[in-house]
DNA sequence: TATAATTTTCAGAAATTTCTGAAATTAAGA
DNA sequence: TCTTAATTTCAGAAATTTCTGAAAATTATA
């Protein structure tokens, strides 16, 4: 398996950013090559074509497969596995997107419920509870908001994420209208 | 130093959750305690606390500067520096989700850029590259959204996120006023 | 059912990251 | 300027994460 430059400095530069995005420079690596690469890809040439090991390919596979970023084919006459990145560029931007919220927000969502639920028992508790409440409040809405988006249509993300400044108007323009765009989560003013 | 039972937790928690949003154990330390308490640190008192060494804390305060995370206080008579998150919660936010912004995406879509200026030398090298356009392509597009929401007004950047799936509701009101609120980025149909 | 091909598991090796203590540096006050 | 307090730096120790090779498990086919 000899890869074009092209190819090995992309394989490359995502093993390298792989562990700023929640994973490990080999499943960065993979999930490069699987996605750069035209045609499913097996285990031994998937390590071949990273000069890895094999039982660390596997892994690699495993962890993607965790993440929902891969899916598996399989050729006539051959009982090997063959792999590739599951559906397209913007299908897989999104599933990182949902694993990542669900990795980096849950948890701590999850441990902050919990600590809102004891009674403070000195003023220290109490001012300490409030910020608690502050910092639970703002990621819940960012749970919610990452929920919204992802559950976004991809025409509509597209518009969305090319309004740019238009944003703004399209958000005062709604609330001139009071009500004319009724939201699902805000309670129309009286 | 003796922390409350609940900032312990908090502290300790975001600790564990650190080297998911891009910083070690020390740094997510804290940053929890120094969100958390409601006056400022100095750097002996948060090794206390956290009961690290004190160069930890140096290193990890300097981290903290370098995401613009932490600002300098000081006491009449005492020449050691003290610590605060720099902001409310909503502004440390978006701190950390502009730092990351920076960190995780402009490395990227910097080497792609690079990538897509050679000439494919032949066929395979060509549908390489057409994959990283793919790819360059939405990580501009995502990179220009994060941006736009950066940018966007505290009081804006709330009834957006709380719009939840009056988003579609809005997005789909704007394109049957054709050009009646302009975007800055799409052309009007013609 | 036996054999062979393939994949997975996992203990420990290797690599990387984080942390500490000692020394160096900076900066303030005497 | 000298002294002392405070902070930073950094080499190497400690901890953690990643990776490998060997063995075990799984699966298909003869």
């Amino acid at each position: 398996m000899k890869l074009p430059s092209q190819t090995q400095a992309f394989v490359l530069h995502f093993g390298e950013m792989g562990s700023r995005w929640g994973f490990n420079r080999t499943v960065g690596q993979l999930f490069a090559l699987l996605t750069i690469h035209p045609t499913p890809l097996n285990a031994e040439q998937l390590a071949a074509a990273l000069k890895i090991s094999r039982s660390n390919v596997s892994m690699g596979l495993k962890e993607l497969q965790a993440w929902r970023l891969v899916e598996l084919h399989h050729q006539p006459g051959d009982r090997r596995d063959y792999f590739t990145t599951a559906g397209s560029i913007w299908d897989l931007a999104r599933t990182v997107f949902e694993e990542r919220r669900k990795r980096e927000l849950d948890p701590t969502l999850s441990l902050l419920r919990q600590l809102l639920l004891s009674e403070p028992q000195d003023k220290q508790e109490d001012q300490a509870q409030e910020k608690i409440q502050e910092v639970y409040s703002l990621l819940e809405l960012l749970e919610k908001f990452a929920n919204t988006l992802s559950k976004l249509e991809h025409k509509d993300l597209l518009k969305l994420m090319k309004l740019g400044s238009g944003i703004s108007k399209l958000l005062e323009f709604r609330s001139k209208m009071s009500g004319g765009v009724p939201s699902s989560n805000q309670k129309r003013l009286p």
